[in-house]
DNA sequence: ACCTACCGGGG
DNA sequence: GTGTACGGTAGGT
């Protein structure tokens, strides 16, 4: 018996002999990829039914053959489990291999004397991973003998694997790639258009291969003969380099299911697996691709679904992606041009290869940036990285509850049929309270709010599926505001997903708590205390998400009440206290000190979580010296989710005025943000008008550089079908008549000029607009005055006074 | 107002 | 692979 220490980073199975067998690929210590298979795991599910004994006798008979396959039983248990907050007996039913379950599962859930039937559905990797409490990433060690089977690594059989401390992997082998396809009718065609460029970043190595040569000193182009022969480099590659992740932007997408159409054409297989198995690629649903044995990242994949929540940028193109991240853009390059280029070859195709190059390289920094993010995922959810960046966050949920269930002996309940999810998607029920507030200036103004709200209510008060209207309580019912409303939860036994959620916070707090102490920034703490917080705030969700199995509409409904009434009792406790509050949305209040001092406002606050329960807190978020609230637009209300707030450091926080976004001109933007700096850092609102004057008139006097009237709009479709034609959809047509082809995706600068009578005839490329070439006016009317009106009204000065208008010039109209 | 269809990313 | 995306919104009714 020899020993083997490694860490796990992919798993999977395959039937040998009629059996299942799992292979866990990954990572020896002496940084070996290595595969470890173990024989000793059986597919299972759970049975329910009121004469066990009888499913049983008949169950362990029951064969199925079809065609392809021969489902049978191969051995029963009688287990003690708790389903839906209830202590159960299931019949844990064991099959010959993991196809054979649904198989079974269909035939013996018509026996009506089976209740239900459960975990039929889990994949059997994945399975092993939970009931073994195995978690990527993280040391095992192994005992047994390495074996001769078919595979590009060594494979070592296992008896015995056993955890060995939580040290993670040392940095993985990342291999990061992109491809550069021949395309000239604005449209991707696989089947017709060749791959023309492929590069790979990773560390030490650049390389970019192509079939056409051209004379170049660069040495990372290599020069192939042909694209199936580029093809086999892809392939050869990869095999050299020994990957442990490959990354792409778009990968699943583009990259992957491009080159296995252009091998497919060529007879290549594309047997990269580690045991020789072909590349996957799933069109059916959601599109992935996948490599056995190699962790395959689509970086794109996890910033659009988790990541992605916490930036700024809008697209999550490569370039606006890697240019908030790592600070870095795309080289700038006409694409338009390449395929003319490659046609009629030479140097021209050069600069094409380091843009190549680059995109791998951003993708591969990328990669690495994000990973300690991806890594404390996996660590969590414990499944494999390339699975986990491929889930949302009501999965990522999913996932974890399905891990802690073995723990807490739960039986999952099932994910709904088809027609219970159209029916839970009928199902809405009320959210969070906004207080409106009353637009106006105000000084000196504290921000409280209540860390994590949703999780903590879930966990203090006990609410799950399995825990509603319980027989043994129901003297404390959710405080609903429609009066009608009947649920409790119980008070005795505590459900499981609150416990589970419950021991998130804690964690979390403890990390926090951690954070707090360290010397040096732990960007491992942070992405941990990061995951755990996003983790947590999915819950709430997750119970009213029409596809969750532990889908409770009670639970979320009970949530939101619990929200409401914690924080309209925080708002009637401040006022009782003389605070005049000023507003508050789902979870924070804002309070007017006035004449009270910080000191009073904290006292209130320690006083507020004296009667909270459990885990709920009221914290201090941070005191503002000056903050703004305006109307609507129609001027009925005050306006919800639009303020702006200066920090005692002088920082601006900006919520919900629209021109923030990227369509508006620098003028207004600039403009937006002087205004609101002079008013609540200085608190002078004469200077404010006066600088918006100021900008007014020197639009007038066409004193404003071009560069500050661009607009900026993205084309988002084939212009010859947009129904209604924008300025940046005019620009657009014209361009293609003068045959510059615009593809959807492309965004259109303008500027909008005096000539012409409607908008889109007056748009203009700002290279075919002189200085001061512009339509004051309209900059004025649609861009500058929008942006600072409701700022103004506040202060009582109207549009008309910003204008320069006479004060009753509108009188003439009546 | 509500519903459906399509898009994103990639070249 | 013990499977069948998803969330947003433009455009139509």
């Amino acid at each position: 018996m020899a020993t083997l220490r490694f860490f796990p980073l992919d798993a999977t199975y395959r039937i040998t002999d009629g059996k299942a067998v799992i292979y866990l690929f990954g990572r020896s210590f002496d940084g070996q990829t290595v595969c470890v298979t173990d024989e000793n795991f059986r597919p299972y599910f759970y049975v329910l039914s009121g004469e066990l004994d009888r499913v049983q006798s008949k169950i362990e008979l029951l064969k199925v053959e079809n065609e392809r396959i021969s489902a049978f039983v191969t051995g029963t248990e009688i287990v003690k489990r708790r389903y839906n907050g209830k202590e159960v007996r299931a019949l844990k039913v064991y099959t010959n291999i993991p196809g054979a379950v649904p198989i079974i599962k269909d035939t013996i859930s018509q026996w009506d004397f089976v209740d239900s039937v459960h975990e039929y559905d889990i994949l059997f990797a994945r399975r092993y991973l939970i009931d073994r409490g195995i978690v990527p990433f993280t040391p095992y060690e192994v005992e047994g003998e390495f074996v001769s089977v078919k595979s590009k690594v060594p494979v070592f059989r296992a008896e015995r694997i056993e955890q060995r401390g939580e040290d993670i992997a040392e940095e993985p082998r990342i291999l990061a790639f992109d491809i550069e396809t021949y395309y000239n009718e604005r449209e991707i065609l696989p089947d017709k258009n060749p791959i023309i460029m492929l590069a790979f970043y990773g560390k030490d190595f650049r390389r970019v291969f192509t079939w056409k040569r051209f004379r170049t000193s660069d040495e990372s182009i290599e020069f192939v003969e042909s694209e199936a022969e580029l093809i086999e480099k892809f392939k050869e590659t990869i095999e050299h380099f020994k990957p442990e992740i490959i990354t792409g932007y778009f990968s699943d997408g583009f990259d992957f299911p491009y080159i296995e159409t252009r091998a497919r054409k060529y007879k290549i297989s594309l047997d990269i697996g580690l045991d020789y198995s072909e590349l996957k690629i799933n069109r059916k649903g959601g599109i992935d691709a996948k490599i056995a044995g190699i962790n395959h990242v689509d970086v794109f994949r996890y910033v659009q679904r988790i990541f992605g929540r916490g930036l700024e940028t809008e697209s999550y193109s490569l370039n606006s992606v890697a240019y908030e991240l790592i600070g870095e853009k795309k080289l700038e390059v006409n694409l338009d041009e390449m395929s003319k280029a490659w046609d009629e070859g030479g140097q021209k195709i050069e600069e094409y290869c380091r843009y190549n190059l680059h995109d791998a390289k951003l993708t591969y920094e990328l990669c690495r940036k994000l990973l300690p993010n991806m890594v404390e995922l996996v660590k969590i959810i414990g499944l494999p990285v390339d699975e986990v960046i491929r889930m949302g966050f009501s999965q990522l949920v999913e996932w974890y509850l399905l891990r802690q269930a073995p723990r807490f002996n739960e039986i999952a309940p099932n994910r709904p049929e088809h027609g219970d999810m159209g029916k839970r998607r009928e199902e809405s029920f009320k959210g969070a309270f906004v207080f409106e507030p009353k637009p106006g200036l105000y000084k000196n103004i504290a921000v409280f709010d209540f860390r994590s709200l949703y999780p903590s209510i879930i966990s203090s008060h006990n609410i799950s599926g399995g825990t509603l209207n319980c027989k043994c309580c129901g003297d404390e019912k959710v405080p609903f505001d429609d009066g009608k409303t009947n649920y409790w939860f119980c008070k005795r036994e505590r459900g499981f997903l609150p416990t589970v959620i419950g021991d998130l916070i804690e964690h979390r707090v403890r990390i926090k708590e951690m954070i707090r102490k360290q010397e040096q920034q732990d960007m491992l703490l942070a992405a941990r205390e990061n995951v755990l917080k996003l983790l947590a705030n999915s819950f709430y969700g997750y119970y009213g998400f029409f596809g969750a199995r532990w889908y409770s509409i009670e639970s979320a409904q009970s949530t939101t009440a619990y929200g409401r009434y914690y924080i309209h009792k925080v708002i009637s406790k401040a006022e009782k206290e003389g605070f005049t509050v000023l507003y508050s949305d789902t979870d924070s209040i804002f309070l007017l000190l006035d004449k009270k001092t910080k000191e009073d406002a904290e006292k209130f606050m320690e006083s507020v979580n004296l009667e909270l329960p459990g885990l709920m807190e009221l914290e201090y978020e941070g005191h503002y010296p000056a903050g703004i609230f305006v109307q609507t637009k129609d001027n009925t209300a005050g306006a919800k989710k639009k303020y702006a707030l200066i920090s005692d450091n002088g920082i601006l926080k900006i919520r919900g005025f629209e021109t923030v976004r990227r369509n508006w001109s620098l003028v207004a933007k600039e403009l937006q943000e002087n205004v609101l700096k002079i008013i609540l850092k200085e608190g002078d609102a004469e200077k404010a008008l006066v600088i918006t004057k100021g900008t007014i008139k020197d639009l007038r006097d066409k004193k404003i550089p071009v560069e500050k009237v661009i607009i900026k709009t993205q084309i988002t479709k084939e212009i010859g079908s947009y129904e209604t034609v924008g300025p940046h959809v005019a620009i657009a047509k014209r361009l293609e008549a003068k045959g510059v082809a615009v593809a959807p995706g492309t965004i259109i600068s303008y500027v909008v000029t005096e000539i012409g009578s409607k908008v889109r005839d007056k748009a203009k490329l700002p290279e075919e607009v002189r200085e001061g070439e512009y339509d004051a006016e309209y900059y004025i009317n649609n861009q500058v005055v929008p942006a600072v009106e409701k700022i103004f009204e506040v202060l009582g000065h109207s549009k008309d006074e910003l204008v320069g208008k006479e004060q009753g010039t509108l009188g003439r109209f009546f």
